[in-house]
RNA sequence: GCCGCGUUCGUCUAGGGGUCUAGGACGCCGGCCUCUCACGCCGGUAACACGGGUUCGAAUCCCGUACGCGGUACCA
């Protein structure tokens, strides 16, 4: 294994779709590994599939990476010593490759059409053994360079027949590795089929490109997610096919749904759990909260610590803290750790993300006012458009009254109180919360009734609630005029 | 079916032969604070999948079973 190479690790995705959660947390992992060890951090894009590739999704890969703030060290847009970083773009190289291992004999063509890959399946199918192999039994009986003649198989190719590359599998051998996270892992490789390397239209598989560039990159840690593990001998084949070192492994564990499940698109919204980064961006949480639960799904700083920022990610990160069993995502932590972000937000910027978030909702407060509003709510919220979206009476008059508040607080003579409340506050010298509660118990002192007899009504009468920020803050936020206004309308309409 | 990997509170996890009457966090419940709701603080609930073995001693090591997940494509 390459352990005294320099370290480099690369986020190979491919661009078939919208990136996933559990991609981001691949890329995270292989991020602080690689700001750990003052490595690179390669982004490479994975194209090999034309029939699945979708155009916006590399675009939205960039952007994921940016908005969580993982910097890329190489890559499409990076450049660097490797390029091109689309295996698209290396077609060629890789039958280069392949022919290579065909000529040194890891490696065969093969000529069978789809239609004789079914028959021989569906033949050789039996409920013990629902999906039989192409492997050193069944390759006997294709067509392929073993079984056919040197001179049917240069015809065919001078033909221009259709063919693949199938990598040979060795046969009753065992393939041993060490992986980082999951310790010794073995598989025989009599259970192994003849992975096709090259596909007949040209382009390599996963596993060929996978490998091939892994090595030219001299990538030395391949930490990537469990999916991959079972095809992990495979690759190990190939490298000593080729006489290449096997980079250092880690498969991650995967992210599981709260049911249990793969985290699916469908039980996730069913669950209000995205399952695409950009839908995580689009629900308002904080990348570094995002960052931070992810890093915690499936990794322990080995301390009681739970707060991170991705530089202290950086530093807290190692492999072997990373567990081995699935993950089960777990929204309500997300949720806490969103908050605890947001609480940590230096002023300026916290104003600015709920400027933002109030503009969106058609609002557009001063900074001053705005900035006393995240003073009275910031400790209620988890997310910061709620900081808007759930306390709009600091923007607009309500509209209707807390039905149980208005049953348990609105008394018969609520109205009244407030009413001369409204004309104390209409009289006041000054409009801050020592004034409104001085004047508040002023006049509840004057009516001998408690504070709260005012208290409660003010509050339902102001924000149409019967919780949130304490009146007096809540009233200075709103404003006198408003204020007034609110508890006429309340007195008149709730009589 | 076969192959592989996994299994500690509901969830994320600590612990890796004695320090474990199993620790932390989220959630949940209760209390304090209090004009309400939150925040904060205090307290509580709740777990070693099961069965065998090894050992003076097992959550920790071994075997088996069960269950879960992944793979089993000219997808990645």
């Amino acid at each position: 294994m390459a352990t005294d190479s320099p370290v480099r690790v690369r986020f190979a995705p491919s661009p078939t779709g919208l990136l996933h959660i559990g991609g981001l947390r691949t890329a995270l992992y292989n991020y602080c590994f690689a700001r750990k060890h003052d490595g690179a951090f390669i982004l490479r894009i994975e194209d090999t599939d034309r029939a699945r590739y979708v155009d916006a999704a590399e675009e939205d890969i960039r952007e994921a990476l940016e908005w969580t703030g993982l910097d890329i060290d190489e890559g499409p847009d990076a450049g660097g010593p490797h390029a091109p970083y689309y295996q698209s773009e290396r077609k060629e190289a890789y039958r280069t490759y392949a022919e290579q291992l065909v000529e040194d004999g890891h490696a065969y063509y093969a000529f069978d059409t789809e239609d004789e890959l079914d028959a021989m399946r569906a033949s050789l199918a039996t409920e013990e053994n629902p999906n039989p192999k192409y492997d050193a039994q069944t390759r006997t009986e294709m067509r392929n360079s073993l079984t056919l003649s040197d001179a049917k198989v240069d015809e065919l190719l001078d033909a221009g027949a259709e063919y693949v590359i199938r990598l040979k599998v060795p046969q009753g051998e065992k393939i041993h590795f060490e992986d980082e996270v999951r310790g010794h892992v073995s598989f025989d490789a009599s259970g192994l089929d003849d992975q096709v390397l090259l596909k007949s239209d040209g382009m390599p598989t996963y596993h060929l490109a996978n490998v091939v560039d892994d090595h030219r990159m001299e990538i030395s840690h391949v930490i990537r997610g469990e999916e991959w593990l079972s095809s992990t001998p495979k690759h190990i084949l190939m490298y000593r096919a080729f006489g290449w070192d096997v980079p250092t492994l880690a498969h991650l564990p995967l992210i599981l749904s709260p049911n249990g499940g793969k985290l699916s698109k469908r039980d996730a919204d069913e669950m209000g759990i995205p399952v695409f980064v950009t839908d995580y961006k689009e629900a308002g949480y904080e990348p570094e909260a995002l960052v931070n639960y992810l890093a915690l799904l499936g990794w322990h700083p080995g301390d009681d610590r739970e707060l991170f920022s991705l530089d202290e990610l950086v530093d807290a990160f190692s492999l072997d803290r990373v567990g081995s069993s699935g993950t089960q995502f777990d929204a309500d932590k997300l949720r806490w750790i969103n908050e605890q972000h947001l609480r940590e937000k230096d002023d300026a910027s916290l104003l600015e993300r709920v400027r933002d978030v109030a503009a969106a909702e058609g609002y557009t407060p001063s900074d001053d006012a705005l900035q006393e509003i995240i003073d009275l709510t910031l400790d209620r919220v988890q997310m910061a458009h709620e900081i808007v979206t759930d306390n709009r009476y600091f923007f607009e008059d309500p509209e209707t009254y807390e039905e149980a508040g208005v049953e348990k607080r609105w008394k018969d003579d609520s109205a009244d109180l407030l009413l001369a409340y409204a004309d104390r506050l209409e009289a006041a010298d000054a409009f801050d919360t020592d004034t409104v509660e001085r004047e508040l118990r002023d006049l509840a002192d004057a009516h001998d009734v408690g504070a709260g007899r005012i208290i409660h009504p003010a509050r339902l009468a102001v924000s149409g609630r019967s919780y949130g920020p304490g009146v007096f803050g809540l009233m200075v936020g709103v404003g006198r005029d408003a204020c007034i206004r609110r508890m006429r309308t309340a007195a008149e309409r709730l009589g």
